[in-house]
Formats: C-alpha cells, structure tokens, sequence
DNA sequence: TAGATTGTTAATCGATTAACAATC
DNA sequence: TAGATTGTTAATCGATTAACAATC
C-alpha cells in the first residue's frame, strides 16, 4: 500500500467501481478478477490491482477479489459509511427531483431538510424532507451541523447563496448552477454540475464521429 | 495546428473555455492573453496555448487573442453552430427542469419535442416545447429527424428506452438515468451524467481535507 | 502440488510545462 | 523599434501498462 497523496483520476473511478460491483452483487457474483472486472468495465487488470493498491490490500493472490468485501472497502473509502448530512437549497424542478430521485439514503448521505423562498413550499413536506424559509438557514445550520449544501437555486441568486452556505460552515456544496463559483474559502469544496459541459461534449464527439464517417482517410 | 486526434482531456477543456469567454464578454473584455487566461481559469498558460494549437492558430503574437473571435471558434470547434436537435424523453421533475431551466438555445441546441407516456402529460406543451405519446416515438424520429435524445425516464425503463432511441437514428444519448447503459451500438454516442459519481466524490475530499487537518505530518 | 492471480516494481506512454524563435 | 505574446518544439512529469516474484 502506497502512503503518497490518491490522485484525482484514482479518486473519479471510485464510483464507478462502486456501481460495477453493486450491479455485480445484484447478479449473485461473489467473486472476481481484476481480469474480468477490468474486461467488464473497459479498463485494464493493471489499471484496476493498481488503483486499488492505493488504500490496501484487497484481493487474494490466485484468487481475485470478494465482490462483497471490495464493495464495502471502496464504500468506506468514499466516506459513505459516515452518513454526511445534506440539506437542499432551491426547491425547483431541480431540487424536486433531487429528492424524490436521487436516493441520498442508498448512496449513504442522510438528506435533513431543503430550503426555498417560497411561501408557498415553505412548510410543506416532500418525501419526509422538511421544507423551511430560506431565511431561517442560518440559524438552522448552528443547530444542526450540516456536511453537504446542494446549490439548486436560480442561477441570479447562487453567488449569494453559497456565500451564505459558507457562513453556515457546510464543508461541501453541490453546485447545480450554471455558474462558476468562486468562494474565497478555500476551506469548503465546491463540486459542480455543468450540465452544458456534458452536453456540449456529447455534441463534440457526435461532430468527430461524423467526420471520421465522411473523411476517406480514418 | 496539429492533426492528430485531440485527446479527451483538451475536449473536456473546451466548455470550460467557451464559459469562462461568455463570463469575460459579459464584462466587456475584448482582449486577453494566454498568462492572464491560465490565471484566471488555474491552467498554465502553456496549456491553454497548447489547447487552442490543436485546432488553428486563434491568437496574435504580442497581442493575444481577441474575447468575441476565440469564442466563436471555441462554439464552432464544438459544434454549437450546428444546432443538432434534441428530444427528451422522460418529463418527470428531471425532465421538467431541463425544459425550463437548461436553455437549448443558449447553448446552440434546438429542443424540439419531449415525449412522455402519462396521459396528464401528453397533449400538453411546457415552454413551447410539446409532449407527445412515447408510443410515438419511432413514427415521430421518422419525420423528425434527431440528433439527440435526453434520457431522463424512470431506471427501471431506462435500457428498453435507450434501445429503442438506437433504433430511432438518434447519434447520441445523454444519459441522467444511474445505470450504466450497455449498446450494442458504438455509432450511438452515450454521455452520462451519474449525480452519484460527482456528490461521492465530493464527500471524498471533504474526508480527505479533514484528515489532513487532523495529521501531524501534512 | 500446479495454476491462478495478486501487489508492486519497472517500462512505456501521454499529457503538461518550459523554453524560445517567430512576429505582431 | 522594443516589448509582448504567440505557436511549437523540447523537457518534464505523472499516469497507465507490462512484467514478475510472491503466494494463496
């Protein structure tokens, strides 16, 4: 096991690997190679013994890898065994779906409460999550300590409101707008969601594609 | 200007760039150098030169590149001028939000249609963009020729769906759904937005920033 | 035991950064 | 012209892949 800093690239597949053996676990696999799983998930044996590598040793010589065990290391590695607590900020169609969808539960975050401006959200209750006033934040958060902000609220509003998050003392938002926040705290993470970064990618590809298809020489 | 395929990584930069010019449009910048560029976006500025090389020569020596010309360069390389027609197939909140939140427009795409199979949705039209019957979706891609579809129906569909956008013509699929979707068809480009990739590894580095705090040795 | 497969060290490959001649 | 800054070649760095001894 390497004690050097995990690089951001290791740290991108964690998840993926996460998803792979819980589809694995769903088909009644209880064991696996680095062979097969790197065949499965287009990446090579060495790739995967190596990133695992990275926080122990996980697999069996001769053997492979226990689908169960591994799942629960890389589970724990995520942090998702500490049950972080999100609240959502911006109760639109975005935080909507978020959490009537997303399933904070079974990725291991416990989601407390949502906020929104609008009387006519404030109070209600969507999925067992609370609905409070916006402005009632801040006092919220000092009573109940608050890992993860999810930033789902219009883009005019999210400079101020991640301001706002950061005197709440979350230590993470989950940025949702299209803007690119720019926290003088370098102390809470920011994750983005640039949704037209993907889509404008997707275009990309689709564009390189064709042209491969028209140009004689491939 | 290089013509060897462009690797992923300097793809992926592209709209970044394309934002980070919107942003300085906005604030009536119409000149900028590579230096102050990588500044302002924590690249080098080699890199950012380097990036730009791989599709023509955008800049000046001595002067830098002009805001507006590099933009619209960017928007062509990426292919916005195109305006490949999108559909969404799904209108749940995730589909909702797309409709009335993501602007196609902006971004150089042309919604043209969603399709959804609940009766309280067919028939209707939110934001100008019509609901039609899912059964329909074949018969509707026949006439309708589509670039590409915006999966955002229930999981448990998901795979039948993808299918039967293959089957529709659709060169791409952008993919809100958590599964992975397995085509057999490598003419259709899939991109997936997986929520849960982005927010674990959020709360990796948040575990990982506390854990450095709390050791001796940084 | 023999075969399989790991964890890890070494080799390769690709991406980022530095340097600099070209030139606006 | 002198200064600034590009585009590109060369150097460096880091990530991926290959190889193999250790061992289950």
């Amino acid at each position: 096991m390497k004690k050097e800093r995990i690089s951001n690239n290791v740290i991108r597949r964690l998840p993926m690997y996460l998803r792979k053996l819980d589809d694995l676990i769903a088909h009644g696999v209880d064991r696996i190679s680095s062979n097969e799983l790197g065949k499965q998930m287009g990446f090579t044996p060495s790739q995967i013994r190596q990133d695992f590598s990275c926080f122990g040793e996980f697999g069996q010589q001769g053997y492979g890898y226990r689908v169960t065990e591994l799942r629960e290391q890389v589970a724990r590695i995520l942090g998702m065994k500490q049950g972080f607590t999100v609240i959502i900020v911006g109760v639109g169609n975005m935080g909507h779906a978020l959490i009537k969808n997303f399933g904070f539960d079974a990725q291991g975050f416990k989601l407390t409460a949502a906020f929104d401006s609008s009387p006519d959200l404030i109070g209600k209750v969507i999925d067992g999550v609370p609905i409070y006033d916006s402005e009632t934040l801040n006092a919220w958060c000092k009573e109940n300590p608050t890992d993860i902000a999810v930033l789902t609220v219009p883009s005019v509003i999210a400079r101020d409101m991640a301001k706002t998050l950061a005197d709440c003392g979350v230590k993470g938002i989950w940025n949702f707008t299209n803007i690119e926040l720019e926290l003088d705290r370098p102390e809470v993470r920011v994750e983005n969601i640039h949704f037209s970064d993907s889509l404008l990618y997707l275009g990309y590809i689709i564009n390189e594609s064709e042209n491969e298809k028209n140009s004689p020489t491939h």
